[in-house]
DNA sequence: GTCTATAGCTGGATAGAC
DNA sequence: GTCTATCCAGCTATAGAC
């Protein structure tokens, strides 16, 4: 019995190397890059495994997307429970393959819907667990919520990491240590001294 | 006598169309619809006046960069001449197409070298142009250049600027509003009250 | 599951008529 | 300058052998 399309054991040896291959080659060349071809070249298998396993190449994208996208969620949920956790959210949102791939994706989802609700959906879950755990920690740590609120505070220091390593990709790093400083003065002021945390492990 | 490639009077109406065409295309759909055919098509000319024109795609590409790009780089210096330079800064920097066109040629140069090095020079004359006109203001607001350098200040509103419009396109406005307080709280109190200023064209 | 083969399409780029 | 015609490469996707 021929197997419906989108099969193949989801913890499926090929399959992974398939999601492995995709996913290096947006990062080294971009999406327009990720063909099924270039693919399977890379993941040492045939082609035609790449429509087996995920039927279009559409699905393919999402698949690592939302494989990606988990991955972020659950190290970004240990960061927030650490004892420090403005300083583990500083660490963790400062990590460039992860920016790189999140600004492929926004670029890819311009033209392909799919992608693009997926992502806004996980913007959202992204931004809500941040928020579930750092409110509380905020109004502890004295921030007047009127003046700072923490929608505010989470949203500014997720937007000077993202842009410090947008240039970084550019060799372009006017200002950037002098930014970096001001941001930890301010992290110190409410958290004190960072205190070293245990990395969590980067994706195979 | 046929002309050389990559010739066709700088200023003429085929030309101009063609590069129309090709931004309004990357706009719409992403840079993977950028393609002679499709160009010339929305064009209404013919695709081999593409290779006519511009040699290459890149060299379309480039060119589509360039325009954009000098004109921001004027309708920036116009926004800095201003009596409220940090007020007409922020307002400039919060343009929708110009943030999603860079996006795009910033995902583009990912796998386009020329793109990549046309798109940091720029970024590094757009940020020179900025710090050339603020960091004397700043200093004359009263701001103490060892706690709050010009650099951080222009990094930090443009990085502010950036993601809120990546976020609204994606229709994601959690915190938004809050933010946008916070800054132009700190705008009025170096530059008092915003007071209105006439606005530049849009390009064509 | 994995492969070969192939249909059907779209792309970049050029030659040459007008 | 602008067009038609064309070459060739590379793409998605499917059928079917093993």
């Amino acid at each position: 019995m021929a197997p419906a399309r989108r099969n193949g054991a989801h913890d499926s040896e090929t399959r992974t190397a398939l999601l492995d291959a995709a996913e290096h080659l947006m990062l080294e060349e971009g999406y327009a890059a990720v063909t099924s071809r270039r693919v399977a070249a890379k993941a040492g298998v045939n082609a035609a495994l790449v429509y087996y396993y995920f039927g279009t190449m559409d699905e393919l994208f999402l698949a690592v997307f939302r494989r990606r996208a988990e991955w972020m969620l659950d190290r970004q949920a240990e960061a927030l429970a650490s004892e420090q956790p403005l300083w583990a959210l500083w660490d963790v949102s400062h990590d460039q393959a992860n920016t790189a791939l999140n600004l492929e994706f926004i670029a890819l989802g311009n033209h392909r819907k799919a992608i693009r609700v997926a992502a806004a959906d996980y913007s959202r879950r992204f931004r809500a667990q941040q928020l579930g755990a750092l409110s509380g920690v905020l109004k502890g740590y004295g921030l007047d919520p009127d003046v700072w609120p923490p929608e505010s505070v989470i949203l500014i220091l997720s937007s000077i990491s993202r842009f410090l390593l947008m240039e970084e990709a550019y060799d372009l790093d006017m200002g950037h240590e002098q930014t970096v400083a001001i941001v930890e003065r301010y992290l110190r002021s409410l958290e004190g001294e960072r205190r070293p945390r245990t990395p969590s492990d980067d994706v195979p």
